[in-house]
DNA sequence: TAGCAGGAAAATC
DNA sequence: GATTTTCCTGCT
């Protein structure tokens, strides 16, 4: 179906799809296209209209303006998160960026095999599973294929996935899937807890073993960011812990801020990482993933000096 | 070409 | 309990 969205509130098609937040989004010329929810989107801003074509009439303008967060007020959001220097100079390089509402599986398992992988390799991980083991379907001639279910996943073998270039990432990704199939992990139950319950829920914290394997704080913090509405959730990447370094040495420990400047590529211990995170999100209030993805984005352009 | 980039788990101190 | 090593592949 064809539509398009009225932008009441500052909205950048570009930036918030080129912030490494969604991975199945890619532009050719004028629009960008995406592999979402089980179909396919071409969308394209002009003015003050977001444009989109796509696959099924189950992507609609109520389910794009859900998923690009369109109904809320970015311009409060960014009010409360514009405390200093370095965070309102990237506030208004890549204004009207906003977080998306990403489905929780396909986040949570893109995260997954995002760990020792930077963005294009982690679009094409996620490519090759997706043509492997997802549902193919056409649009506009093309064929395309949705994200794997958790079952479709389940069933997969180790091997086969490993061959997908996924490396050790393969046995994360088959044991996660297993796990949501099962039920062992209630996504809804996530969701409905504050930030930092919900957090030790998907680090199996809350029970004895851990169930989500290849889980840790950094990839807990993008799912709960990125499809589970925690805004207040801040992912520490190795570029993230660059610009606290530089940028907001004073929410760091002495020895911490001391061993950052000898080594640029340091990275964060489990304790360092809470502690750090503890510090930021006290900075920056409830909506320090705002400013997370704002100070990613300032980070990771060329010419910031990292 | 060898070396680098990049989170979590396992191994080891 | 804290630090170091291993797990992979794409890129340069």
């Amino acid at each position: 179906m064809e539509f398009a969205i009225p932008l009441v509130s500052p909205f950048s098609l570009d930036h918030t799809l080129d912030s490494g937040q969604v991975f199945r989004w890619r532009r050719t010329g004028e629009w960008w296209l995406g592999v979402v929810s089980g179909g396919a989107v071409k969308a394209r801003q002009g003015g003050d209209m977001l444009r989109c074509v796509t696959s099924s009439d189950r992507l609609d303008s109520a389910f794009f303006t859900s998923y690009f967060r369109l109904d809320e007020d970015l311009e409060s959001v960014l009010g409360s998160i514009s405390k200093d220097k370095p965070i309102t100079e990237a506030v208004e390089k890549f204004y009207g960026l906003r977080l998306v509402r990403q489905d929780r599986w396909e986040c949570l398992a893109s995260f997954i095999l995002a760990t020792n992988a930077n963005i294009p390799r982690i679009k094409k991980m996620v490519a090759e599973i997706s043509a492997r083991f997802g549902r193919a379907f056409e649009f506009e001639g093309e064929t395309y294929y949705a994200f794997p279910t958790p079952g479709d996943l389940a069933e997969a073998t180790i091997s086969d996935l490993r061959s997908g270039g996924l490396g050790y990432r393969a046995p994360f990704l088959k044991s996660a899937a297993t796990a949501v199939n099962n039920g062992q992990v209630d996504f809804e139950k996530v969701a409905s807890l504050p930030y930092e319950e919900s957090r030790k829920l998907l680090l199996s914290e809350l029970f004895g073993k851990k169930v989500l394997v290849g889980v840790g704080p950094k990839v807990a913090d993008c799912a709960l960011l990125y499809s589970f509405g925690k805004d207040e959730a801040f992912p520490i990447d190795v570029w993230m812990t660059r610009v606290i370094s530089d940028s907001y040495p004073r929410l760091l420990s002495k020895p911490l801020r001391a061993r950052l400047r000898r080594d640029g590529r340091a990275r964060l211990s489990a304790k360092e990482y809470e502690t750090v995170s503890r510090s930021v999100r006290r900075h920056f209030g409830r909506n320090a993933g705002y400013a997370q993805q704002y100070l990613f984005m300032a980070a990771r352009e060329p010419g910031a000096g990292f």
